[in-house]
DNA sequence: CTAGCGGTTGGAACCGGTTGCAATTTCCCG
DNA sequence: CGGGAAATTGCAACCGGTTCCAACCGCTAG
């Protein structure tokens, strides 16, 4: 603030460039100089402007951060993840909420208007059309909580859906259950369409097993709550046990539950997906698709 | 990325200036320079660089969202709040993790280098030199959940902790209680000592009640479990009623509770405090203090 | 003694914009 | 149609840095 490279240069009684090179590693300063020049950037409390040195080294080491989803307690532990490896790598995070949030413009012109080193977008959710258009443009992204697949689109660091939809119907069928149900997120996401597949895919390998499909509006608590009261006060009989797209809509599915008088297990399986911290705690002990966050 | 102003200016066949002109409102340009401005710009995808005009304007509009808790989820809704008020506004969120985080500077210092124009920390734990040495740096910052105080030393929005405190008191001799605990957060906190003072003092203001302190080592689960076991395993006997400093706390004491076989709330009751999303969920129907983080 | 070398230094141009100023256009009115 | 005010425009300087280049420094080797 105030203080910039040229008063350090006149107190230092040295050149702007050697003020400059001192900043600069790798750059020729000869001891004495650095000295003198470090001398007065601290009496002045210089600070270098990543901005203006920005313009000609086209370096910001901004990334952008992108996500819609600020209501499931797994993306803390997302947002707490990638902020910390991102600073670590000497990277600072720059936040977008897409999330009913009015963005004023743009977000990827946003981005681009701040000259973002990379975008990661962590998100199930959003339209591939928006995730594509991240990609198309020059910035380097990374789409995380994507679609997994063997030709991408855009660069995806993702669980492989379909397989956890698979080892989920498994671990239902492996208790015995023949009658057993997806509760998905919303249809539209296409981490739900997969786990879907995988779960039909494996369940239907098996023989006599019957399968019913659901989705909640969001993968939300109040959204799986929801979902399930619907199911329990629906003609069809509820199945044995249901593998939920997420923890968060696992516990509302088994909060509707409990209050209809069902047991959880007892009455009806859940397996949930995540494996968020919460998950693990006595109170609700979820049994869930661990996803490897770090 | 890449095409600049004068690119445009070019195509356009217009000066550097118009161009710039076009893209600042409140400038003086005439229909048809900004038609072709507009024409070439579209054509060549340009995007002005808010780096490079910051550079005379000194405006970033970029704010400084620091906190050191990505664990607590009533955290992830102040981050909504956060970015969601900060974008509305124009301004976009640039995120510091201070938790345990390796930031590889200063955060001050960083946060100077990108110009912010703005600090906010959210952050009831950091050691007030750090907050305060934020708060003289010339940039606007603001402290929230921070120490409640007629004459704060930074700007501050919080809530008032010690009559929190004392509310929570109140509601647990209201049910009748005589024998009373406080289960707080890390004693360094501000939070919990004006919570500790609000509540001590709403409690001795009453005859013949008992109260009985104790700290958990920080805002979290596992810290609140594992100090209510301690409780639990103490010579001491329990207290009927318990205000915990924190919702997540307070689901750690619970169900270090309901595993040593006692009933919340028949046997115990528990306040909490923050009114979380999940305290609400039927599986936890947490009583609380609400805080209004709006 | 001098040529040559590697290391250091300052000057000046440049990065992508903004803005004060003077010159030029446009517009309005008599 | 002329004149003056208002609107528009381009030039050039500047924002806070970086970097190319040429000049310079102190030394060593021949």
């Amino acid at each position: 603030m105030g203080t910039t490279l040229k008063d350090v240069a006149v107190l230092a009684g040295v050149s702007r460039s050697a003020v400059s090179r001192t900043f600069t590693d790798g750059a020729s300063v000869s001891d004495r100089t650095r000295r003198k020049v470090m001398e007065a950037a601290d009496a002045l409390g210089y600070r270098p402007s990543i901005f203006a040195s920005s313009l000609t080294t086209r370096r910001t080491r901004l990334i952008g951060l992108v996500s819609d989803n600020f209501k499931n307690p797994i993306f803390l532990e997302v947002f707490d993840q990638f902020t910390r490896a991102i600073q670590a790598a000497g990277y600072r995070p720059l936040l977008v909420n897409l999330g009913e949030a009015d963005l004023g413009s743009d977000p990827l012109e946003m981005l681009q208007s701040y000259s973002v080193e990379g975008i990661v977008i962590a998100s199930s959710t959003l339209p591939p059309e928006m995730v594509l258009s991240f990609a198309q443009s020059q910035i380097p992204t990374v789409h995380t909580f994507g679609r997994y697949s063997q030709a991408p689109q855009v660069d995806t660091l993702a669980v492989n859906n379909e397989g956890c939809g698979g080892l989920a119907a498994k671990a239902l069928l492996a208790r015995g259950y023949k009658r057993i149900g997806f509760l998905g997120g919303p249809e539209s996401a296409t981490s739900t369409q997969d786990r879907q597949a995988g779960f039909k895919q494996a369940a239907l390998a098996e023989e006599g097993v019957e399968i019913s499909t659901s989705y909640a509006s969001a993968y939300s608590f109040e959204a799986g709550r929801a979902e399930m009261k619907r199911l329990i006060a629906g003609a069809a009989p509820l199945a044995q046990g249901y593998f939920c797209g997420d923890d968060v809509l696992s516990v509302g599915a088994i909060s509707a539950l409990k209050e209809a008088g069902l047991s959880v297990p007892d009455d009806v399986g859940i397996i949930g997906f995540n494996d968020m911290a919460m998950a693990s705690w006595q109170n609700i002990a979820l049994t869930t698709v661990h996803q490897p966050l770090e």
